[in-house]
RNA sequence: UCCCCGGUAGCUCAAUCGGCAGAGCGACCGGCUGUUAACCGGUAGGUUGCUGGUUCGAGUCCAGCCCGGGGAGCCA
């Protein structure tokens, strides 16, 4: 799809030669004299547009001058290839169209800005050159996964947004009014999935999830979007398998289709890919720990990762790694012991170069008693979970899933310093404008 | 909730020991016929976050508050 008679900036490869209209905004113009390069871009990518005085007609070379940055245009030209341009191709320009001129200066220029004028204009900084190529790798690693889920068997489903109970009880929710009732956001689609997969047999979810916990960090929003698949007779080593082949499809997917997305953001793709190559390392908690305490972390078994424990494990491996076997005690009440009683059927995906964990996931418990003994054990109570409980009364199966972090996936192949920039529209403690 | 850092021109930042409020970019004016965040010359642009205090004198020191950034905890 492309605007009816123009064509788009990234096909203009096919038009060499050709006159053709482009319709699009005013990224930025540098004249010196006589000549003028206008930087037109249409989201596709940016195109030099070039003026000659004396070769175009003198109205339309000072219509070009007035124009302001991020001026809505429509332009008329030839396709020409030239070494000098920088994507070697440029227009030459025969004619523009104004669609809106700008008055006021666009608050973004190519120069520095700091975070916190970058975020009060974020409807404006999308479309600068290091923000937009972030958000069509997003569109790619979401279209990966669907893609991947699909390819899989897997069938699209959804949880409620709006949920009665909390799914793990113990993290900060946002609270609303359901019509006198107390209602939450959803902090997780895990639980309704089960029962979808009890009806679908192995199902996926991607969307928003919502944490009110007051983080300020890099790798935090209130708002941010979960891949949540729930498999049927699945158990824990073939979830992590599933997990694996997911995380290197989707990479390698990103990789070949946003080349030069990646290359503008300066990531190393070669070294991207070479991460991903399966299999990914699979650690026990303990182990772990030795592998944190080595790298001068003091830490003791009981205690979860800290952010400095999870760079210290990427940093080691240097690929995405899997730590299983976590203390019954440090998980929630749904995960499957193992054996030995004491630890259970999880397992977090940490990523390499600092991105932290992004993904966490688990073989769920399938007995009924055992189930209802760690609701009892963790202090929860039994009748919002009376529907879960049913699974396990209605044709009970073994079942694992995950969900993954999609902002911090994106951060990581991206290399970006903060989560934020790979959402349109970040949602973060203090800040819900714009 | 706690810890650290910061708030000076539209933006990014300087301002020595407490002593005249500065630069670059952007804007505006002018110059330049191949620029690549163009470049060169000039002009305009300030409630130094707020309130109070110390002082002959506060952007600078002190107290309280507000706002922002990073991190911890918790998590994906």
């Amino acid at each position: 799809m492309r605007a009816v008679n123009a064509i788009s900036i990234d096909e203009v490869d096919q038009y060499d030669g050709e006159d053709v209209i482009i319709k699009g905004w005013l990224f930025n113009r540098r004249s010196s004299g006589g000549i003028q390069f206008l930087q037109i871009r249409d989201g596709s990518g940016i195109i030099q547009g070039v003026l000659k005085e004396g070769s175009v007609d003198s109205d339309l070379f000072e219509t070009a001058l007035d124009l302001r940055r991020e001026s809505s245009i429509v332009v008329q030209g030839k396709v020409k290839r030239d070494e000098r341009a920088p994507i070697g191709y440029e227009l030459e320009v025969s004619d523009i169209s104004v669609q809106q001129s700008v008055e006021d200066d666009f608050p973004i220029t190519p120069k520095e800005h700091g975070p916190g004028f970058l975020m009060d204009h974020r409807h404006l900084w999308i479309r600068a050159k290091g923000s937009a190529p972030v958000l069509r790798v997003r569109h790619e690693v979401l279209q990966a996964l669907r893609e991947f889920f699909d390819r899989e068997g897997l069938i699209a489903t959804e949880g409620p947004i709006l949920t009665g109970v909390s799914v793990e009880g113990t993290t900060t929710l946002f609270e609303t009014d359901y019509f006198g009732e107390d209602a939450y956001l959803t902090q997780s689609s895990q639980l309704y999935l089960e029962a979808t997969a009890a009806a679908l047999g192995e199902v996926y979810w991607i969307g928003p999830v919502f944490r009110a916990e007051k983080s300020k960090t890099r790798k935090h929003l209130t708002e941010f979007w979960m891949a949540e698949a729930e498999l049927s007779w699945v158990e824990h080593d073939e979830n992590l398998d599933f997990q694996e082949k997911m995380v290197h499809d989707v990479v390698n997917r990103v990789v070949d289709k946003r080349r030069d997305e990646l290359e503008s953001l300066d990531v190393d793709s070669e070294a991207l890919v070479k991460k991903v190559e399966r299999p990914f390392p699979r650690i026990s908690y303990e182990e772990a720990i030795e592998i944190v305490n080595e790298a001068g972390i003091d830490m003791s078994t009981g205690e979860d990762f800290g952010a400095p424990a999870e760079t210290a494990l990427g940093d080691h491996f240097d690929k995405p790694v899997f730590i299983e076997a976590f203390p019954r005690e440090l998980k929630p009440f749904y995960m499957e012991p193992m054996p030995d009683g004491e630890t259970v059927y999880a397992a977090d995906l940490i990523a390499p170069d600092g991105y932290g964990e992004l993904i966490g996931g688990s073989q769920r418990i399938d007995d009924l008693e055992l189930l209802e003994e760690r609701l009892d054990e963790e202090g929860l109570p039994r009748d919002p979970y009376e529907w879960y409980l049913d699974l396990r009364r209605y044709g009970s199966v073994p079942h694992s899933g995950f969900g993954l972090g999609v902002e911090r996936t994106i951060a990581w192949i991206c290399s970006l310093d903060h989560v934020r920039e790979t959402i349109p529209f970040p949602r973060q403690i203090n800040r819900i404008y714009p």
